[in-house]
DNA sequence: TTGTTATATTGATATTCATCAATGTGTTGG
DNA sequence: CCAACACATTGATGAATATCAATATAACAA
């Protein structure tokens, strides 16, 4: 099981926005519409239409178009990975490295160690 | 207990970069020192010390000094708010909203509703 | 078909970001 | 003190980002 790091970042790039965590964590609620997210927010109307392409382009969030209306809800699947990613993570108590390196950054060289 | 959105998102923004992520997931091996942490990737130390910046300022890292080296590793608390925000996001399965918006939001406008 | 509402796209812009080369700072050994 | 090593900071730069105004597109209702 490899771990898609580049797929992680896009991730939390999507979520590195406060307007955007706060749509994602609105749909927690259940789907919105982009009228309705819009009420919450003071930016215009095409600036939500970016930021929702954003998030749907991530995986994060689906969009599906009702009508005149756009709905979006969270797509679980690309949330469980999140999750089980961040919660993969654990602050461990390892000890130190001993070894530290023999080198001159200034030339980027590295010698034998 | 209020939901510190903006600190999400710079906790987001801060793990939004390939290199950053990935340093953060080697982490959890226990404590580096950023001489080693610079073999992994193709970059230079500059740009290193940047981005171990951006991961201590977020509070996601703590760094130390031991001697000539410093020495990082993943700060538990701030761990903790991280996980506990993405398992807090739920993909729920809530009916429509079925009363949307009545404007004109060419013109930012509002009407009642 | 025409007008209205909801959303998307485009173009412009100011800001932030990631990166490197060069240089500065701090620590240790001799 | 001086030289060497590890790391930080600065300055420059091209790319990406967030935002808005203006306009385009899509769906529906009458």
């Amino acid at each position: 099981m490899h771990k898609d790091y580049r797929n992680y970042a896009a991730l939390m790039k999507a979520l590195g926005d406060e307007t955007r965590v706060k749509i994602f964590d609105m749909l927690t609620q259940g789907e919105r519409c982009a009228c309705k997210i819009l009420d919450d927010f003071a930016i215009t109307q095409s600036t939500l239409s970016y930021h929702m392409k954003i998030l749907c382009d991530s995986g994060l969030v689906n969009g599906r178009r009702d009508g005149i209306w756009m709905r979006y809800t969270i797509n679980p699947d690309t949330l469980e990975i999140l999750k089980e990613f961040i919660n993969g993570i654990e602050a461990s108590c390892n000890e130190i490295d001993i070894n530290c390196c023999k080198g001159d950054q200034r030339l980027n060289v590295f010698m034998v160690k």
